[in-house]
DNA sequence: ATTGCAAAGTGGGATAAAGTGGCATAAACT
DNA sequence: AGTTTATGCCACTTTATCCCACTTTGCAAT
């Protein structure tokens, strides 16, 4: 699995397109699985294997899938629906669409994060906000 | 894992770079990830598996990647986002990216403070007044 | 001590790469 | 066919990387 980190800002074109950081694009495969993150604050962009490993995980906890199982054909049903697969383009760019754009409000200029096994995207104003919340040191010595 | 000591005092060059002592480069591997301290004091200075493992010390029950916990997720961004990784280029520099060095106030002057598995990066100013302050004396037998 | 030498640290210029925007071509849709 | 949307390609700007050279420091031998 891809091990990603850092924080790069980066602008989203006119026409959707958003190049990845240099160093994303060295560890990661050329088709990348784009989503929303289901707090909708940004979305996760997986290589497609660990998209399919992130969706499961939702229901290790209760016995794994079961397609009888009417809630979780809904779940998975709402994960599988806001994800879309891209290509990594031949300058580094893939597309972000519209609709994926609009679930988490982001406009042109954005924040890419490195979350170990995939990487977020978010809307730099947002982003900023929510840093501003976040006290990690809390977090970590409370 | 490595073992340094010492305190050093090295300048930061216009373009961000940052000579290692040589007495570090000797021990370090080539790769490295610079990160935040949390108290954003200084910089940490990891080989990339140490850095690592101290990202998962703050967790108890390691989920992983896989982790759905919201805190965990929380945590894990914040701690990874404030890292980027770097080599020891040919001349025994690393990067230290100005987005890192405005977390802790980092100009030109700095000291590099081995600490054992990792080494530390403060501005040398900071570093002077924060040592006034601290009673070794007392915080060892007290 | 003094000198010589090598290594360490620092700075600058040249080169390469990354990121971004725009144009042109290709594909899809009406 | 015509309009719109998407994809690939090229070019510009900025940033990072590489390489070389100067200065300082530390060590060693005389």
């Amino acid at each position: 699995m891809v091990d990603l980190i850092g924080e790069y800002h980066h602008k989203v074109d006119a026409k959707g397109r958003l190049s990845l950081p240099a160093k994303f694009r060295k560890d990661l495969s050329k088709d990348l699985v784009v989503t929303v993150d289901p707090q909708e604050n940004c979305l996760y962009v997986f290589e497609p294997d660990d998209f399919n490993l992130w969706v499961q995980s939702f229901f290790e906890e209760d016995g794994g899938f079961n397609s009888r199982n009417q809630q979780h054909i809904a779940i998975r049903r709402e994960l599988k629906s806001r994800a879309v697969d891209t290509e990594i383009d031949g300058s580094g760019r893939i597309n972000v669409p519209a609709n994926l754009r609009r679930w988490v409000e982001i406009d042109k200029d954005v924040v890419i994060i490195g979350n170990t096994g995939y990487f977020e995207i978010w809307d730099a104003k947002r982003r900023e906000s929510t840093k501003k919340t976040v006290d990690l040191a809390s977090l970590l010595f409370s």
